[in-house]
DNA sequence: TCGTTTTTGTTAAACGTTTACTTTATAAGT
DNA sequence: ACTTATAAAGTAAACGTTTAACAAAAACGA
């Protein structure tokens, strides 16, 4: 049987409220006693019942972190960074994978809500706060991370892309080309939408006309950034723009088995969401997101708004990185 | 406030008992009294106290995940399936990153053990049962995934190389290459013991003595798997086994950079933990491992034993697939 | 009709902590 | 010596559930 505080009590001769403090460090105990304490728990080998102290205190010291896709190599850079960074904290973590489904999220939420976790760091796949905001209860803890649903004041990390997007395509504009396609992401995120907006402010300023049929729409998904190049291909353009990486992975692909190189044949400018080395070599454009720096900071943001409850909302940008070389 | 179960009991007009009773289905309420019981969990907008709950019952419903390198794909994607499995059970998963560290894993199970988890899924970085077994609670439910520290007795999940790797090796051997490099991983582990020894029985076999130059110990990272290309091609070799195909992309960046044509100018069989796009259509020889198999399967196996303790502990072998064509 | 079983529901005791409140012992001030 | 302040530790009440033990009412069998 495992021991509990009573039998440490016991042994050591003292109350179970000495012990309680020895533990916590939360009131003055002799030198004398708590070291007599700390012998019993040595002795039975005693660590406390951590549901029971959490039914009592009310804090569990996890966190959730709801990410639309674990397999994508992005947010399991970004879990990774969450992890260390809430382990520094005393934090655990709990991940909830939704694969871009409302349901997932939904079920998520409340369930880490229903006194799972201490607060949340999501990635929501919905469009508009006002969709999950039922399931968060008043003041509790959540940083939105990536992405940021339309209507949510809060606490938030991202990085913002439009300009970053907007500078890339002008400057293949400036370098000439004209037939630039799109290859977008899902098209409810805040972030495509961002990168949307980028992609069409540059060609509007340079008084080209939008054409829609080099604008696809992917689904985040490397196989329909396969089929859009295809597209894309075949509708002649000599230059691309892609709004994610695992969409860029299937788009080079397709350039790769037609013979298609880039930098000669065609220019590509992705984003990147991570590190990719066999891409580097290529004369591909990509705009990284600092994903980590990111998960760290979402992290920090957590934890403080749980030990300071009356913080105000923090909405932190982030920028990313242009790399031309495709270093 | 939110409601407790008392304020549902009193809405209901009934007993706290009868609430429990309908919202665990733990005994037959009459249609009668459930409806007002419901009704009432409703207008109150009731939750029950998961605290509360698993302080009682002693159950946490969740299975903590203690891995290695979540930053490998390997063990993000069975981070991603077991997830996917547990929630199926409804339990949810709770993520301990070790980066191969000893403290960091004897920390986490420490945490995990002491009444977070009802449940452990370990990748573990020990080489011996011993070192963390006595931070295993007797009895208390772990399933050993991917590595199998030695001496541990139990639940496992693991996919066993020698047969393929020796088979791959012997083929080389077969189609006339004799300078065969082999890069290692971490030399501790399981899975590394197995590859070396089906690489040195294919060799002996063949009747080939071994060559320690053309033998080189990595870690597991890209930047090793680089520099020991880089010796071994120095080194003369034709051929090369890679041991994990993080160190494959160090590797193959490297022949990249010299010029060197794998399917041409040398040979190239790797681990492959996961699907690799880019390196598909390269003569890449591949022994892919079924990682989602296996984490499935360690979900499961974690679940039956935490409803079952007296399950006999089960040890499940899975086998790797050979791709010649590199596809 | 009267005991017996079945159905439905209640009472109250746990679970193992934390912590507000109280007590005792010792030191200090007069 | 007598109050007062302070240091150190003890007492006991919560926290919100689950569940064993019990009770009342209804149904049943003879």
């Amino acid at each position: 049987m495992k021991a509990k505080i009573t039998d440490v009590a016991k042994m050591a001769g003292v109350s179970i409220a000495t012990v309680s403090h020895v533990i916590n460090g939360t009131r003055y105990v002799s030198d004398n006693t708590r070291k007599k304490v700390e012998k019993a728990i040595r002795a039975l080998d005693y660590s406390p019942n951590i549901s029971a102290r959490s039914f009592k205190t009310g804090r569990r010291n996890l966190i959730g972190y709801v990410a639309p896709d674990i397999g994508n190599r992005f947010f399991a850079l970004i879990l990774e960074e969450i992890e260390d960074t809430l382990s520094l904290h005393g934090y655990n973590l709990v991940v909830v994978n939704t694969r871009e489904d409302y349901d997932r999220e939904i079920a998520g939420l409340k369930l880490l809500t229903s006194g799972i976790a201490d607060g949340i760091i999501i990635a929501s796949t919905f469009q508009n706060y006002t969709e999950i905001q039922p399931y968060l209860p008043e003041d509790f803890p959540v940083v939105q991370i990536d992405r940021l649903p339309a209507g949510y004041v809060g606490d938030s990390v991202r990085v913002s892309t439009f300009a970053a997007v907007k500078a890339a395509v002008a400057d293949l504009i400036a370098e000439g080309y004209t037939r630039i396609g799109y290859i977008a992401s899902i098209s409810r995120l805040s972030s495509t939408v961002e990168r949307d907006q980028g992609y069409r402010r540059a060609l509007e300023e340079a008084g080209i006309p939008l054409d829609p049929a080099l604008v696809m729409q992917g689904d985040a998904r490397s196989r329909s950034g396969y089929d859009c190049m295809k597209k894309l291909v075949d509708a002649g353009v000599n230059a691309v723009f892609i709004s994610n990486s695992v969409m860029a992975g299937g788009a080079m692909s397709y350039l790769d088995n037609c013979g298609l190189q880039i930098g000669r044949d065609i220019q590509v400018v992705s984003m990147r969401d991570y590190e990719w080395h066999r891409f580097q070599k290529e004369a591909v454009r990509t705009i990284e997101q600092p994903a980590k720096e990111m998960a760290r900071l979402a992290a920090q943001q957590v934890v403080e708004r749980i030990e300071n409850p009356q913080l105000p909302g923090r909405e932190t940008i982030l920028r990313p990185t242009y790399h031309k070389a495709g270093a």
